[in-house]
DNA sequence: GCCCAGGGCAGCC
DNA sequence: GGCTGCCATGGG
């Protein structure tokens, strides 16, 4: 990409050090409510438990260090996930050339990429996720990784609970689902297992199919809605092109394009992937962001 | 006790 | 088709 400014990659120690990272802020990308499998340790330094991994994540300025992982993992794990070949100073000029309404936005979440996380996990999460704040979830994904996920060893030698697999988490009974806090979820969970456990909703599926027909598939699944669709296409399945509409987003969108009138989520979606297209993701979460920490905090 | 949270479903009309 | 009440759980 013409615009990615050159990173230097280095490890040692098995401390992966990104030198050059630009519009980049480790806070925001955690905690920008895409993602529920991380704990804060300081300012700009995370844990963050990811495709069978548990690392280290601090940022200095420019500089990211990853501890805890190889230069193999930062190239077959980190830097996808990260999304961090993909040019935000870019993607951030085109969003506000689609509204310079955003610019308020982008702004003040300058630093924000979408990350590539696992399809399995972001769909079972955003299932979690409904009508739960975020520090429930976060507690419902880190249970569930504890009950029925590998322990592995992390950065610093302690043990860690990944994720569990469709395989794992297919010997799960619902009594236990329940006792993970789920609540009347737990169903919802079961019945999203199976679907993908029996092949008949898989990532390989969804990616031959256009966004709308992977759209219908994932709401197939019992308890999978528009929005939490939404959020696996954009999360776990890269379609940026996705626009999520949930409480915050029907407040801020009402307030910006409907006259603060109360409008349909249907309808906020529709016009916006009108008006943003391709860029629909990013719009949504950098507006997600600003008006669930700024504009309505 | 109330209301709300990155909603969706079943049961109505 | 659209609208309403309900679904567990925890925090303010």
């Amino acid at each position: 990409m013409a615009g990615v400014q050159k990173m230097k990659v280095s490890c040692e120690n098995n401390i992966v050090t990104v030198d050059g990272v630009n519009d980049f802020t480790l806070s925001q990308i955690l905690e920008c409510g895409q993602c529920f499998h991380f704990d804060k340790l300081d300012e700009e330094v995370y844990e963050v438990v990811a495709f069978g991994r548990a690392v280290k994540m601090e940022q200095t300025d420019k500089v990211l260090r990853i501890y805890g992982s190889s230069m193999e993992d930062y190239e077959g794990i980190w830097k996808l996930y990260l999304d961090m070949d993909n040019d935000y100073g870019l993607i951030k000029q085109s969003v506000i050339k689609a509204d310079g309404a955003l610019k308020t936005a982008v702004d003040e979440k300058s630093g924000i990429h979408i990350l590539n996380q696992d399809f399995f996990e972001t769909l079972i999460s955003f299932i979690v996720s409904q009508n739960k704040s975020i520090p429930q979830i976060k507690q419902c994904v880190k249970n569930i990784s504890h009950r029925f996920g590998d322990e592995v060893i992390g950065y610093n030698g302690e043990a860690f609970y990944v994720f569990p697999d469709v395989q794992r988490l297919h010997d799960a009974t619902e009594e236990e689902l329940r006792e993970c806090k789920v609540g009347f979820r737990a169903p919802y969970i079961k019945n999203a297992t199976e679907a993908v456990y029996s092949g008949a909703v898989t990532k390989e599926k969804l990616d031959e199919l256009d966004i709308a027909q992977a759209r219908e598939l994932l709401m197939t699944i019992k308890g999978v809605g528009e929005k939490v669709a939404n959020c696996v296409l954009l999360f776990g399945l890269g379609r940026r092109e996705a626009f999520p509409v949930d409480v915050w987003m029907k407040r801020i969108m009402e307030q910006m394009y409907f006259d603060g009138k109360d409008t349909k989520k249907q309808d906020i979606e529709a016009f916006a992937v009108n008006k943003f297209g391709d860029l629909g993701g990013y719009a949504q979460q950098y507006l997600f962001d600003y008006a669930r920490t700024t504009l309505f905090k």
